[in-house]
Order: structure tokens, then sequence, then C-alpha cells
DNA sequence: TATAAGATCGCCT
DNA sequence: GGCGATCTTATAC
């Protein structure tokens, strides 16, 4: 597995529209992928933060095993049996948040986890994981529910700016059987 | 009520 | 490359 290199222009005057409901409401595997050079949206502390998301993984539904739904329908997964469109956030480790942005038809249990990004405008931070995203964005379990078409966390996306995709096996899940090796892991590049 | 393990990170050698 | 931190959740008793 390759370390990533790829430095990404700053976009300081990006302008794109703002993801509404009906995106969020088709597959993880195809809204991971579309997610992939939109812009995270947040204001942090009273700054308002923009990153562009470079790493993306499905999780596609009760059916996946390494998908937490494939528990059931419990109290940490019941969100994700719920409406497209709000954030699924669970602790990992007893240290770190996971931003995870439900999608597909109520009662289908899919969800896309943003797992890395670049800064943008001027903003100096490390957002190359998970973990290290969440906390950037100040994401913790008080977000659980969260709509992310609302006004404090959105996304934003140009459709005519496109990063190039690369799709690998997801990260820290050898539990889950023969869907530990499923390429729904999603890396966006730029193009040239 | 108790226990084991986890969709990670940072520090160590 | 290995390992410890730290706590929610699911599952077992």
């Amino acid at each position: 597995m390759g370390v990533k290199t790829v430095t990404y222009l700053t976009i300081s005057k990006y302008r794109g529209r703002k993801l509404e409901r009906p995106f969020f409401m088709r597959g993880a595997e195809t809204v991971a992928r579309e997610l992939l050079g939109a812009v995270l949206v947040r204001t942090v502390n009273g700054v308002r933060r923009t990153a562009l998301i470079t790493e993306t993984e499905a999780y596609v539904g009760a059916h996946d095993l390494a998908c937490h739904a494939s528990k059931g329908r419990t109290r940490r997964t019941e969100i994700m049996f719920g409406p497209a469109g709000y954030a699924y956030v669970y602790l990992i480790y007893g240290m770190y948040n996971m931003l995870n942005i439900v999608t597909a038809a109520e009662g289908d249990a899919q969800a896309v986890l943003l797992r890395s990004a670049e800064p943008m405008d001027d903003w100096d931070a490390d957002l190359s994981g998970p973990g290290k995203l969440a906390r950037a964005f100040h994401i913790t379990l008080a977000d659980r529910g969260l709509d992310i078409t609302g006004d404090d966390l959105y996304i934003v996306k140009n459709p005519h700016y496109q990063l190039k995709v690369t799709a690998t096996p997801r990260i820290g899940i050898d539990y889950a059987g023969e869907w530990t090796h499923a390429p729904l892991r999603f890396l966006g590049t730029q193009i040239q």
C-alpha cells in the first residue's frame, strides 16, 4: 500500500452546490465515489473550515459483514436504518470519533465513512485519517444524527471538478469474512 | 454485572 | 514494524 504523496491545489475560491438529501438517497458505493472531490464545510470555533474529501469507504448494508448494521438494528446502529443524509458517529478504540453519512433508502442501512481530506482556504491541519478528520472538525458522539444537509455541517460539490478514483479493500476489517477484500475504499487523486 | 474487541493514532525501537 | 491508550458496544454470564 503506497503512501499518498499527491499535493492538491488550494482552491480558495471553490464554488459548488450544497448536496441535498436526494444525493445521499442512493447506494453507499455511488455516494462514496461521488464524495471524492467534494468539500466538507463546518464552522469550528467561529472559523469556517473547508476540506477537499480525498478518501471514503462504503458500508453497503446489513448483509455487509464489515458494516456495523450487520449486527442488526441496535441502539448504536439505529441511525443507519433511518433516512439518508444524517451523521452516523461512533467512538473507536476509546478515543477516535468516526464520521459517517447515512445513505440509501430508509430501512436500508448503508453509510459512507469519511477517511481523509485535504484542508483548504489556508487551513493548516492534518486530515489524513478518519480519526484526525473528525477531531479537526470537532465531530463527537454529540453529533450523532446531525443533518448533513443542514446549516452546521454540510458538503458542497462542483460537478465540473472531478478526481481520478481508485478502489481498494477497506481498512481494518479483517473480521469481515468474504467482505474483507471487497473494493469499497475509494481514493481520489488530482487529474493532471 | 463482566468481559472482549474495535472502520485509529502516535510513539517506540 | 510493534504496541499501548481508552471507552462504547455487543454479547456472554
